[in-house]
DNA sequence: TTGTACGCGTTATCAG
DNA sequence: CTGATAACGCGTACAA
């Protein structure tokens, strides 16, 4: 690959302005760093000359130097979904207040993108980190050992990687689904959520089964179809599971648990070209309550991410250790509710 | 703020692994660095030992000695448009094969803070930059002067900048726009878009007033609404445009005209809200395509940016530079496309 | 083929 | 109060 030889940043540094000013550069440092031991006076005319020639430190100079490089990394699996993006965006734009930058990386649900990910951001040192993992791995998580106070993992809990955590309780989301669906009388239900590997989605199944067992529905485990998240993987699996032949589901339901909301509307999208009718037909319930799923076409009955709760705690624990040069670790549990819209209706069985 | 002294990345550096190995330290970046004057066999246990001690270079110090960082830079107003981060997502995704990492400000259009991003991006040396600017302020465009030819612009085209531009013919959405609702009796239309300080909307604004003068109809200013884009915006603008005591808004309108599909779901919301139904009390025309347009209700009526050649022109251009080391400044200028759906209706006046 | 010396732009320590 | 000097981790001419 070319090297780029560009100037990179503008190649004015402490060392040009104190030459242009007469005074050693460590001084000129000094002065721009708010030194108590340096004179006002010559203060004033280093920040005045700075201005005028148009400096700007140099962050990877300060960052090898201070080890710390007033950045945040972030890495999750789908920049897309806008409930994860929006998280990081609240978070992004207050800490940008405090002079931080962010790394984004898209772990796209991949063990092996998410470790390259990992691996690129250490290298930049980020002094703090925030991961929405891919899998419970274990071994991506340990990359973070020498920082596992700077490091928040969001939506899991890894054993053995001692962290904080901004952790949701997602049992309790699959567990007030699973309870709306069959109290509408829905015992035929088919579940897509994440591969097994993600405790998120275990977790999610758990709460399923709890309300199962509470409403003495047997649960069939072919029931549940692992899939990535997306518009497109929900039209898709929805469409897999009919048979053109006999113009029919392969497997009998009315009713569906989604682990994520952008997967529903491709879920409603392949039914309606099923000529399936919501909810009159197939009752649909999401998870995470994406901003856009009030507006469609039923407005979708979901689980909702306490995103404001996650974003908070996020800051909270972050600007503890940045800022307050907090040491302990923090762990947060917090609870999602239910969203109650039209996507859901009595099983005309009954 | 308190400094952070956790050891950054790994504190294993070419220096500990020379060592370890009793080579000296240039030999052991040598030979980690393919360079072809070192034995194989010394580097084959360099390597090894490397990949034995988790070794992983400090991006810090490379770039500061390379001038070469292996990361790209973008801004852009709304992280959270999904039309956006979408395009943003795919080229991440794409030259994070390449080593390269992303670093993301939100500009939230805002000139200072947009400004701030593009200072503390240049302080840390991306080797490419992608801004969708919030103003035309050739003042933050200027920042940038030292890497005119490592900045694509996207969406707008800034005098005096000779820079990459990846164009979007705004003009032709708003006029494409226009006369659906024109050809449709729609002549009393609102026209909600962003601040005028954004050329964008002075296109898209421009090609709705061909349209008008094209079909003899008075462009009326005062139906021209300036708000930046978000769902919250489009409720309250809508809101806004209610008289409560008349029960009627303060001025007649049965079309609408919105720049971003975002802001049109809020308008939904408000619209309903106020007991009207789409479309046939009111038509709405969106701009972008949000992936969740088509699911909602009614699937809105948009103009579809050409996302997918606007990532392909950006990540050409990235390419040619970064990898195969072009000089030359590259223009695209691509066109939008209508997607017909269903908020719009003939007017029943008509 | 390997090692030495220097510089990238900063900050920090220690003399002056 | 100011100015040399070392160090951060790495890459690269140049010397061995």
């Amino acid at each position: 690959m070319a090297d780029n030889n560009g100037s990179g940043g503008s190649n004015i540094t402490i060392k040009s302005i104190a030459k242009e000013i007469g005074l050693s550069f460590s001084t000129v440092s000094k002065a721009l760093n708010g030194s108590s031991l340096v004179k006002e006076e010559t203060r004033a005319s280093v920040l005045e000359k700075a201005r005028e020639m148009g400096y700007s430190p140099n962050m990877l100079a300060r960052g090898l130097r201070k080890k710390t490089t007033k950045s945040i990394g972030v890495i999750f699996n789908d920049v897309e979904n806008t409930v994860w993006i929006r998280i990081f965006k609240k978070i992004s734009i207050e800490m940008a207040k405090y002079g931080y930058t962010t790394l984004i990386g898209d772990g796209q649900f991949d063990q092996n993108i998410e470790r390259s990910h990992i691996m690129s951001f250490l290298s930049r040192m980020p002094d703090f980190v925030i991961l929405s993992p891919s899998t419970a791995s274990t071994d991506n998580l340990a990359l973070f050992a020498d920082m596992t106070d700077r490091l928040i993992v969001l939506g899991e809990r890894i054993p053995n990687i001692n962290c904080h955590y901004v952790d949701v309780d997602y049992a309790t989301g699959g567990y007030m689904s699973a309870s709306e669906l069959l109290e509408n009388g829905h015992t035929d239900n088919i579940i897509f959520t994440v591969p097994p590997e993600f405790p998120i989605s275990t977790q999610y199944v758990q709460g399923i089964m709890r309300a199962y067992s509470e409403y003495g529905v047997p649960f069939e485990k072919e029931r549940l179809i692992y899939k990535h998240t997306s518009i497109d993987s929900g039209y898709s699996s929805v469409m897999d599971l009919w048979d053109a032949e006999k113009e029919a589901f392969s497997i009998h339901f009315t009713g569906v648990m989604v682990f994520c909301d952008l997967m529903a509307h491709g879920i409603y999208k392949a039914l309606r070209k099923l000529g399936k009718r919501i909810p009159e037909d197939i009752s649909v319930i999401g998870h995470d309550d994406n901003p856009l799923s009030e507006f469609s076409k039923p407005p979708l009955t979901t689980v909702c991410l306490p995103t404001e709760k996650m974003t908070e705690s996020c800051l909270a624990i972050i600007k503890s250790v940045l800022i307050d040069d907090n040491k302990e670790i923090c762990h947060y549990f917090l609870d999602p509710t239910f969203v109650r819209r039209e996507s859901v209706i009595q099983n005309s069985k009954c």
